[in-house]
DNA sequence: ATGTAC
């Protein structure tokens, strides 16, 4: 088959361009949904890990001229992947060494509900006190930054050490803004429902709410990088002191997948959305997670026009998560990870993020191979989830 | 994914 696929547009709407083998039906009606949308401009893009989310598709991209549809983000404001790179030294840390690092992340980083005790930590200047748009948003701010900052969260995020074929350790971990995107997301979400029309309402950026979220929704960004770099100095801490090697600061590679921003295509000055798509310039490095316990990529932007120079965000969801806990055995994952160090003990819920609730990552990226080139193949050791 | 409202 080749890709994309176009679906042509309906009247009054716009065609969308599909790079993604399987479509599933939800995730199709909520594409040609979006695509009636009067702010749509040019045409919606669909990334190879499409699947149905609440209001639009996780894998989607599209652009308006003038609008922020804050329905179309993800909840998880900046959410994104890091990864670092050690030198080549004397190997690659062995089993034992790695449950030893592991236990001490597990122990200096919070994960999953757990945050920061009391007031949380000092916030550095630049995040202490952002010019947010309303009083509410401003005072979960100063509740949930402190402690949440250098945490983890739940769901699909991770932290993990990999291995690439020349044998050199990554650090590679995926987590977002944590409650204070969550509350920024929530806060311009209920703005649209009551000013915007329709069912998938847009604010215009022209307006003082649509420059709000705008503004708001990039201090989330702002916050997710941080706590991205934050757990990654922690971890870095604990590998440097395991390993007697420092990570090459140069090898960093950080990108977000669930944003909106203003960026130039066809000689426009679009508002690009991204909800579980990541953007990426022509020879720009990204990475591609894979499932728990498959591989991830580090790649390198192809610029594709057509898909507003994105790619996927990771291998996308085939089960719900009640689909996986119903369908999927906590043997067949424990026999799946048996060569990676993670909590065994864990196998019965973490079989919603089995391999086997999520696309193979090798066709994820055939699907997307005019928009990303694989430039290393990075196989896990040891994860800690969320 | 998330805190909080239900």
């Amino acid at each position: 088959m080749t890709l994309p696929r176009l679906l042509p547009a309906a009247p009054g709407g716009r065609p969308i361009l599909v790079w993604a083998r399987a479509l599933p039906p939800g995730a199709e009606k909520q594409l040609r949904h979006l695509a009636a949308q009067p702010y749509v401009v040019e045409h919606v893009a669909a990334m190879p890990d499409l699947h149905v989310a609440s209001g639009i598709a996780v894998g989607t991209v599209f652009a308006t001229e003038h609008h922020v549809v804050p329905g179309a983000l993800g909840g998880d404001l900046g959410c994104g992947v890091s990864a670092w790179r050690f030198p080549l030294t004397t190997g690659l840390p062995g089993r034992d060494v790695l449950e030893r690092v592991l236990s001490r992340l597990a122990e200096r980083i919070p994960v999953g509900d757990a945050v920061h005790r009391g007031r949380g930590l000092p916030l550095p200047d630049a995040l202490a006190s952002p010019p947010l748009s309303t009083g509410k948003l401003s005072h979960a701010w100063e509740r949930l930054a402190p402690r949440h900052l250098g945490t983890l969260g739940g769901g699909n995020h991770f932290l993990e050490l990999d291995r690439d074929a020349e044998g050199a350790l990554w650090l590679l971990l995926h987590t977002g803004s944590r409650g204070v995107g969550a509350a920024i997301a929530d806060h311009h979400v209920r703005v649209a429902r009551a000013l915007g029309e329709g069912s998938l309402p847009g604010l215009s950026t022209r307006t003082p709410e649509g420059a709000a979220c705008v503004a708001d929704t990039r201090w989330a960004c702002r916050f997710a990088l941080a706590n991205r770099e934050a757990i990654a100095a922690r971890a870095l801490d604990v590998l440097e002191e395991a390993l007697g090697v420092a990570a090459d600061a140069a090898s960093r590679v950080d990108v977000h997948h669930n944003h909106v921003a203003q960026e130039e295509h066809g000689g426009r000055l679009l508002w690009v959305h991204r909800k579980g798509a990541v953007g990426l310039e022509a020879g720009q490095r990204g990475l591609i997670p894979g499932s728990m316990g498959t591989a991830s990529y580090v790649v390198e932007g192809r610029g594709e026009p057509r898909a507003f120079r994105s790619c996927s965000h990771g291998a996308g969801r085939v089960l719900s998560r009640s689909e996986a806990r119903a369908r999927i055995r906590p043997a067949a994952l424990e026999h799946l990870l048996r060569r990676v160090v993670y909590a065994r003990e864990r196998a019965a819920t973490l079989v919603e993020e089995a391999p086997a609730a999520y696309r193979d990552i090798t066709e994820v990226l055939e699907d997307e191979a005019d928009l990303v080139r694989p430039l290393t193949r990075l196989t896990p050791l040891a994860v800690l989830k969320g």
